[in-house]
DNA sequence: AAATAGTACCTTGTGTTGCAAGGTATTCTA
DNA sequence: TAGAATACCTTGCAACACAAGGTACTATTT
């Protein structure tokens, strides 16, 4: 393993547990397809590759926190687009709480180191 | 897979991405044993166990961002102190940086959500 | 001196999951 | 009709957190 990788790696690995959480928020928001989901997230630069979202999608469907229907679109194929449903909204509340919890430990510690 | 165990597995994901960045911020402070990190993080909310803790700490010295010296403890078996390296603070400012990205990107979904 | 409790260290096996790399299908444009 | 663009999806690999187990040393009780 490369020392230069362990940053790269890092942010990867931070990435991993924020997923479902903001793609649950984007969908808080409104209904989205997957393409549209990813570049939304790399316009906040959260990088996230394909073969992770469609995965993860489907789980959060079959987890009942998501339902998508089928849309036609002007300039391409037929896109599938994705809505929270309430158990997902719960869920998201969850999430925010974890997340927030996180936040706070974080900086607390960078506190205590005096950064 | 529970429905009741989305919450919970996403604490585990977003923690994560954080143990290393977190105990580095930890060591950043001083010079710690492995237990007193574990308690350090549960003092913060950050649970983590001590299957995860150890290994991760034999990974950072091997890559040299930490070092470790013995010593006698007054009760009890003798303690293993690590220490973060030169190269640990370098990396430790990168991480600082992929976190605060990561805040402000979840920051902005949370904003265009109205949340 | 033997047994117990407390503290500290560590390892193994399993399950989850992000990603790179590949693929298919539809529509539009040259 | 060939290519580009957009959209969907799958497979195999590798990383890694954790539960559950273990060892070793010290202090306290019996």
């Amino acid at each position: 393993m490369e020392t230069n990788g362990i940053i790269e790696n890092n942010r990867t690995q931070m990435r991993r547990g924020v997923l479902e959480y903001s793609i649950l928020l984007i969908l808080a928001a409104g209904d989205e397809y997957a393409s549209s989901i990813i570049q939304k997230l790399k316009d906040v630069n959260i990088i996230v590759a394909e073969g992770t979202t469609y995965p993860l999608l489907i789980r959060l469907k079959k987890l009942g926190l998501l339902n998508y229907r089928w849309e036609e679109s002007t300039q391409g194929p037929p896109r599938k687009y994705y809505m929270i449903t309430e158990m997902g909204r719960e869920q998201l509340a969850g999430l925010d709480a974890a997340w927030n919890e996180l936040s706070n430990g974080i900086a607390t510690i960078k506190k205590s180191a005096g950064k």
